[in-house]
DNA sequence: TCAAATAGATTACATTTGTAATCCCCCGTC
DNA sequence: GACGGGGGATTACAAATGTAATCTATTTGA
């Protein structure tokens, strides 16, 4: 029976995404220790912690591991904007019904903008029509 | 010992986001048949599983329960705009690392908006500046 | 009035998630 | 050559979540 592909976008959880965005972050392999160092100290996390995220995202499919002399070196192995493009829809569908516009709207009202994104984002809403 | 009041915005899981549309979308308390029949019928849950998903949100504080003559009848207890900005936030600082920006970005590129909401949008960035 | 249908309360049970601890192995050092 | 330490694999364990079923009280039609 030939290895079934994992799936491309499986389910991230919470914690498991801060792990995740430190791998694409990374532009090489990196290893468990090194995760932790990547991570954002307000984690708090204990390294045997993370361990486990990163057993999980593999199991998952969503990282790969190579043994690179013993040592485990993990990389991302799904792409983040394909991850990102689920977390958008299911986040989209749950609290606003699949509006985007409604989204939009909330973003720009409740976030920090600048000058210059906000240029930017009228020219891209321009480009949409 | 004065009643504690509840926390004003507790987290709430995806299935139970779907349940408290519901309540949200009525305009008086649901007993829980009504709950069933007001959710999307794609849900397919039991009417177990809802009253159990009623419970718990009762618990959480998030809905109120007022015995009518022996029947329960359930209301939205949190705020829906304070759960929106909650479940936003948290959102937008796993996914996009807290920049509204790029969200919204992401929403426009990938998301249908009608030529009224674009301009309202445009609208809206203006003001924003 | 008695039995059937309902509604609410309590309990169940597997899976996922958060958060590690334990156990084992290899490597370098005293 | 025994010991301490870093890595990896396996195991742990409670809380949250998804999905009901069961048990019990109540209402209601025949």
């Amino acid at each position: 029976m030939p290895k079934r592909p994992k799936d491309p976008t499986p389910k991230i959880s919470a914690s498991e995404w801060e792990v995740m965005s430190a791998l694409w972050r990374s532009p090489h392999p990196l290893r468990a220790s090194e995760v932790l160092a990547a991570l954002p100290p307000e984690t708090g996390w204990a390294q045997k912690t993370v361990n486990t995220f990163l057993a999980r995202l593999v199991e998952k499919g969503a990282a790969a591991v190579e043994k690179r002399g013993g040592v485990n070196a993990y990389a991302a192995a799904a792409a983040q904007e394909d991850c990102v493009r689920e977390e958008a829809q299911s986040f989209l569908s749950r609290v606003f019904r699949g509006a985007a516009g409604p989204a939009v709207m909330h973003f720009i009202e409740n976030g920090e903008l600048s000058d210059a994104e906000i240029e930017e984002l009228k020219r891209l809403l321009d480009e949409k029509k």
